[in-house]
RNA sequence: UGUCCUGUGGUGUAAUUGGCAACACGUCUGAUUCUGGAUCAGAAGAGUCUAGGUUCGAGCCCUAGCAGGACAACCA
């Protein structure tokens, strides 16, 4: 093959974020035999949002990218706050999003008893040691940035005694937080977790998946990193906030004498106008503030999927954003760029209005109805075509109609002509009031020769409406979202609280919309382009005889924008 | 006060062993358009936190500062 003479290609290589990078050393060097193994690790205790999406598609896609895998583990080590319907939850968004963990599919606690193994290990060593200190008294022992922590006065109990109390804690012998199992390392360390961290703690709970057999249960620093040595995981990427960790994650895996998987930390996504904490999304469903996890103004995967999100937007956020170490702060526009730049090529183009105002064309013959081709998307030609019903009586938008207009008002005005979409050029002859001079009614009269496509349609016409046939159409309601905060870091602020930003206008509710018959047969999360005005999907609310459309996203608006 | 991490256009991410800062979003023009969408063409916007130093040459190396963030749960 020689055709680089006729077009050469400048292969630049792709350039690599940090961890590329690392992986690609790895690989250069032989490292682990060439094997790339990653998990995604979440707590089943709340629902997953686009942040975590940039976590799982960040380890999905460098095991699929260097042919590795990536494993699926929930890390439940908690049962207090923890839930089988969290489970569900999560894997139905890993999947939705489009990636497959086979049978990969573990859990901390499928290694408890390995893990007590490995405890029982370090006591022998000498490397940990029951303590009978109660939480405030253990907080009482701990020193200062500079002053190390006093030791605990069971510090010093024999192996035999520990080995003894922690085989006792574990046959439930002794009560809720009566006694810890903690690694004996450094009072004196810089670094606080090294500072005999706590590695279990007595808990008399039900797990949701070993039920009553373990009564001690094992902190995250003692399960985690050793849960990704028995996976065998190559590079266990995490987030920031685990940098103090590592040097306990490598501690034990260098006492324990296990499989050394590598921690790597990268930063978190923060989305500008949202917040991303688990337990401040939980405070807003708690509270009422939305109407569920799946709320279409929350930033979790049920929330983004039911406001019509698309896992291929996602994906391709999640990428644009890149991978660093550095704080950021995404705009959120971008994440409104991929979704548009995504329907654009998929979403049927579909006509509804949503503030409807009526319009008789006086010199339309008042029993014809026509039956009108319109293409379904000019992005797909595949898409092909379809029909819709034009008759005399018609709804267009209240917006799209003003009496006394602004230069560039490309719309209807009276004595002013504009193109109906697919359709016919008609001029604005007259409007009719209601008594609080509120516009009922708008004249018109329409060109016969201007059929859209047809070789007298060549006519130009400013602008371009779209409308939907009065006795055709359906109702629906439509509900349109805006951000959830007003302000651009709601949980940014120290002396407020990030309640005081919600939006009280984050939802509009409009019953009286008017959409084209051809709607009657949409199926739930369908996606669609609302001619003129954005991209809406079918509500899960929604029904045959009672439709329901969200708004995704808006389509740009220039108009809008000059007007402020 | 301590330790650790991070400082590149408005935002985010790049810049192969040091070689005169690139891409995306956003913003602004113009063309085109039966969606004020899409598309196409173009522009503005950083001299890389600061100050020194090494070097023919530094965003990349060195030194000293400064700024922001993280950590001090029997949560993860």
């Amino acid at each position: 093959m020689s055709e680089e003479n006729i077009e050469p290609k400048i292969d630049e290589p792709k350039s690599l974020n940090f961890i590329e990078q690392i992986v690609e050393e790895d690989l250069n060097s032989g490292k682990h035999g060439g094997r790339v193994q990653t998990r995604f690790p979440p707590e089943p205790n709340g629902y997953l949002h686009i942040g975590h999406a940039k976590a799982f598609c960040l380890d999905f896609g460098i095991a699929q990218e260097y042919g590795g895998k990536c494993n699926l583990r929930f890390d439940d080590t908690n049962p207090i706050t923890e839930d089988t319907s969290y489970v569900d939850a999560i894997r139905k968004d890993i999947k939705w999003m489009g990636f497959e963990w086979d049978d990969r599919e573990y859990y901390a606690s499928d290694y408890f008893d390995q893990l007590f193994e490995f405890a029982l290990k370090l006591i022998q060593k000498g490397k940990a040691y029951v303590c009978d200190l109660s939480a405030d008294e253990v907080n009482a022992t701990r020193g200062t940035d500079f002053e190390p922590d006093k030791p605990s006065p069971y510090r010093d109990r024999s192996i035999e005694e520990s080995l003894d109390l922690f085989q006792r804690m574990k046959n439930g012998e002794f009560p809720n937080d009566s006694k810890t199992l903690r690694a004996k390392i450094d009072l004196a360390s810089t670094n606080m977790h090294m500072r005999d961290p706590i590695l279990y703690r007595i808990r008399h709970a039900h797990h949701h998946r070993t039920g009553d057999k373990w009564c001690i249960y094992p902190m995250y620093d003692w399960a985690h990193g050793q849960s990704d040595s028995i996976e065998g995981i190559t590079h266990s990427l995490c987030t920031l906030e685990f940098v103090p960790h590592r040097p306990l994650y490598e501690w034990f895996i260098a006492e324990l004498g296990i499989f050394p998987s590598r921690q790597i930390e990268f930063a978190r996504l923060n989305l500008s106008y949202t917040i991303m904490s688990k337990r401040k999304l939980l405070q807003l469903v708690n509270e009422g503030h939305v109407s569920g996890w799946d709320d279409p103004r929350m930033p979790t995967l049920h929330g983004l999927r039911r406001r019509g999100y698309t896992p291929a937007s996602i994906r391709a956020f999640t990428e644009l954003v890149g991978i660093a170490k550095r704080e950021n702060v995404i705009d959120v526009a971008l994440l409104e760029f991929c979704v548009r730049e995504d329907l654009n090529k998929l979403a049927p183009r579909v006509m509804a209005v949503l503030n409807p105002v009526k319009l008789i064309i006086d010199n339309y013959p008042g029993a014809q109805v026509e039956e009108l081709e319109t293409v379904n998307n000019p992005e797909d030609e595949s898409a092909g075509t379809r029909k819709m019903p034009f008759s005399r009586e018609l709804f267009i938008e209240r917006d799209d109609f003003m009496e006394d207009p602004p230069k560039k008002f490309f719309r209807l005005s009276p004595g002013n002509e504009v193109r109906l979409k697919s359709a016919y050029i008609i001029k604005c002859e007259s409007v009719v009031k209601d008594v609080n001079g509120e516009i009922t009614e708008i004249h018109v009269t329409y060109d016969p020769s201007s059929h859209s496509g047809s070789g007298e349609a060549q006519r130009k016409v400013k602008g371009t409406l779209h409308w939907v046939s009065a006795p055709h159409a359906l109702n629906a309601e439509v509900r349109l979202y805006d951000r959830l905060f007003n302000d651009s870091d709601p949980d940014g602020h120290k002396e407020q609280n990030f309640k005081e930003f919600l939006n009280p206008d984050s939802l509009t509710i409009l019953k009286n919309c008017k959409v084209e018959p051809s709607l009657k047969s949409v199926k739930d999360l369908d996606h669609l382009q609302f001619t003129r005005l954005g991209y809406f999907s079918v509500d899960t609310d929604s029904t045959p005889d009672a439709l329901v459309f969200n708004r995704t996203v808006g389509l740009k608006d220039t108009w809008a924008k000059l007007n402020g």
